[in-house]
DNA sequence: TAATCTATGACACATTGTGTGTCATAGACG
DNA sequence: CGTCTATGACACACAATGTGTCATAGATTA
């Protein structure tokens, strides 16, 4: 009845299967992500990788399901706010693998539906952040009536065409700027 | 002497197998571009594939150097030329490939060195098109000493972040908003 | 046309990766 | 202590990868 897989062994095998998929995701990339690889990084029976995750689908959607995404403290005052929320994601996409992980989760994404549903999901979490900074800004009349998604675009939008699509390194103090431009167009004085 | 390879049957061999990875590209995405899989699609000896491109990076090299990129023809219009040069990127990345193209070739880009130089040149070939029409625009005095870079950002950037990191549809009439709202904002007359 | 050269493809072989089956055993749980 | 089950060692089949050999079809040159 009970048997809500506690046994520590399960626990045990899982933990060090998908400490191993992690980093082996981060080292050799979303193809190094293999049962043989796993098993072989975490000491595990290469036939007890398989017995929790029938197939590479399989691990691959735990492995990044597992990930730790970069969340930004928050304030309430809206200015430091999409400071400290666009320099976290500017750091993940500069120094971190996100701008990798966005490239290969959408690769596999176009054919294996089960990535997608992951991918759909992933990105979804990902854009709430900043919905809520504007929402919330909305509420209190910090900010105008204005459309959510399109102001995201105009903050979000930069940063991420510059690391994914033009592989530029994105400095500090254009997060400033982005920033500051998307107040001013909405008359906000700080 | 004038060994320039250009015997007919290095022609059509080269020629069949190309096809063949272009289609298998398009079909089953970047993992579908193997010697054994060319081989079979294209009719070719598997040993003939492998003579021409030794390693699977070869392959995929010079699958997406020969794929074609949309171009929109120029009218030296400022204007029409933003929309045209826009809806053809807007085309490619919501009923074409290219969207996937980019996330393929980033993503095998980051553990794979030949793979990242030619990301870097399709980038900048890519990028090339909006630089000349704004370039021009402002050689023309049609627009101000502005940051090539930055207008750049401006006008693709939205398109890019909507469909490679959001995934979503864009519509047709978000050109003219983003196109007009760019002229506006430079003081423009239409 | 005949002679020469070479790209091709059929075949063979070794190596590695993938996926499954069997089964003794160590470890969890009552 | 007895029962149950997750584990891992081993074996097997099969597909993919990469290379070597060699007869031959097809191209070039004389």
């Amino acid at each position: 009845m009970g048997s809500n897989s506690i046994d520590p062994r399960v626990v045990r095998t899982r933990e060090l299967a998908l400490n191993s998929a992690r980093s082996l995701l981060l080292e050799g990339g979303i193809s190094s992500i293999t049962h043989l690889n796993v098993a072989e990084h975490s000491g595990l029976g290469r036939k007890t990788v398989y017995r929790h995750w029938p197939t590479a689908s399989d691990l691959i959607y735990e492995t990044f399901s597992s990930a730790n995404f970069p969340r930004a403290d928050r304030t309430g005052e809206l200015r430091s706010d999409l400071l400290a929320h666009l320099e976290a994601l500017r750091q993940a996409l500069v120094d971190g693998p996100l701008a990798y992980l966005i490239h290969a989760l959408n690769e596999r994404a176009a054919n294996d539906p089960e990535i997608a549903e992951l991918r759909d999901r992933l990105t979804n979490e990902g854009c709430e952040p900043i919905r809520i900074i504007l929402r919330d800004a909305v509420k209190v009349k910090r900010l105008p009536r204005i459309d959510i998604e399109e102001a995201a675009s105009q903050l979000e939008g930069p940063l991420f065409y510059r690391t994914l699509v033009r592989n530029e390194a994105v400095p500090k103090r254009t997060i400033t700027k982005i920033v500051d431009q998307f107040l001013d167009a909405h008359r906000i004085v700080i």
